[in-house]
DNA sequence: GCGACAG
DNA sequence: ATCTTGTCGC
């Protein structure tokens, strides 16, 4: 394996060589371009920017350098800001978008500059050239690491009116996907976001509100409630399922939060992830999601599949407020959801006929919102209520299928397990 | 006012 | 949710 790494010592070079050494991914001699300038950067852009010639120049240099040595490929760096300086709203942007168009705006020196090497790497013929669009990093040496140091003082700077999603990388995973590159198959297989994989342990999970006391965050609830989606009946397949549940340690006030991902077809483990941390509110009920929610976005961010579909430990409409953990996490996540209980809570409901499938309805108030489910004959049913983007009708089918050898469905009983150990 | 109350 | 041995039933 023979590989010129320029900018060895910077954010992504020092655990890329880490990665490198270690992993012997690397089949073809490559070069790569993780160089920025040493001095000379201004605090603020300015024509002539050291770490911009690097991107005009210094691909010139390292094509040269690539061809010298006989390299086969070319990775060079670029960013997203080449997509234009600008608000680009919610929607994700791929590589069919449009970029290193100028638009006027002062970054336009950074823009020309990503794409002119792009451009010199995709156009160099001989040599294969690869681009990376690098986002928002975090971590050791890492630029954008001052705004997450914000975060972790929770100061973030956010854009006007305080909406929007970043998407954070560690460097560390940023430089565990380089020694990847050299395979044929870029393509992220289905269900797989590449570049999601990121480690939000420090609390920057988003701009999510978390109450201390339970004024506010019933306040907190009577507020998100509005944003939940109970009239799309959602997906009747899905790829992938996953499922959630908290686990607490016998002593103190740790909590550990748990995310298994099945494929739905045939209900076998592809992923899973675990996050231990401090409790962050006590067990009330009916403000469960508090004290449940923080361990399960942390584990859920950890994820490398991302499923179409959740399952959690609780009740998501059939609450005291039409807002349980369900509910919350199907607006946090924007994700189908549905919520499975193991016990009553709220409401009135006549005990289900004694075969599988058998149900009857949860009233509240006159309304249903649930449904108490046999999912095994002549068992203690489950307790099935909506969360979020998903109709009863098609959450029990579900359910139903999820849970063909045991009363709780695959998902959360696997989920329980590995929030144990 | 009292008890019950997802995990 | 957790502590925790045995017991009952399929
Ligand atoms: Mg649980």
């Amino acid at each position: 394996m023979r590989v010129l790494l320029a900018g060895a010592t910077g954010a992504i070079g020092v655990p890329l060589v880490r990665a490198l050494t270690g992993a012997g991914h690397m089949t073809a001699d490559a070069v790569l371009h993780e160089a920025t300038a040493l001095r000379g950067a201004a605090p603020r852009l300015k024509v002539g920017d050291p770490t911009n010639a690097l991107r005009h120049t210094g691909t010139e240099n390292l094509l040269a350098a690539a061809r010298a040595v006989g390299a086969r490929r070319l990775v060079t760096q670029s960013m997203i800001l080449g997509y234009g300086y600008a608000d680009h709203g919610d929607r994700v942007l791929t590589e069919s978008d449009a970029f290193g168009l100028p638009r006027r705006s002062y970054a336009d020196t950074v823009v020309a500059g990503c794409e002119s090497t792009e451009q010199q790497a995709f156009g160099a013929g001989d040599v294969e050239g690869v681009a990376l669009r690098y986002g928002l990093f975090y971590g050791p040496r890492a630029f954008s690491d001052m705004f997450a140091d914000l975060m972790r003082k929770r100061r973030p700077c956010v854009p006007t009116g305080g909406g929007g999603t970043n998407c954070w990388i560690h460097v560390d995973d940023a430089a565990r996907a380089w020694p990847l590159l050299p395979r044929a198959e870029f393509a992220p297989p289905s269900g797989v976001r590449s570049g999601r994989r990121t480690r939000l342990d420090v609390g920057m999970t988003s701009a999510h509100e978390w109450p201390t006391t339970i004024a506010e965050a019933e306040a907190v609830q009577e507020r998100l409630r509005p944003l939940v989606d109970l009239d799309d009946e959602g997906p009747e397949r899905v790829e992938f399922v996953a499922g959630l549940d908290v686990g607490y340690a016998a002593d103190g006030d740790e909590v550990t939060g748990a995310v298994v991902v099945l494929e739905a077809d045939t209900l076998r483990v592809v992923d899973s992830a675990v996050v231990r941390r401090r409790a962050a509110f006590p067990y009330v009920p009916g403000l469960f999601a508090f004290r449940e929610l923080p361990p399960l976005l942390a584990a859920m961010e950890e994820l490398t599949v991302t499923p179409g579909l959740l399952v959690c430990d609780g009740y998501g409409l059939a609450h005291p407020r039409r807002f349980g953990l369900a509910c919350h996490l199907g607006v946090l996540t924007g994700l189908p959801v549905i919520g499975v209980a193991k016990t009553a809570f709220v409401g009135t409901h006549d005990d289900p006929a004694a075969e599988r499938g058998s149900w009857s309805p949860i009233l509240l108030d006159g309304e249903v919102v649930g449904r108490a489910l046999r999912t095994r004959r002549g068992v203690k049913p489950v307790y099935v209520s909506q969360g979020h983007r998903i109709g009863l009708d098609r959450a029990c089918a579900h359910v139903l299928r999820m849970a063909p050898a045991y009363r709780l469905p695959e998902p959360i009983r696997l989920a329980d397990r590995l929030s144990r150990t």
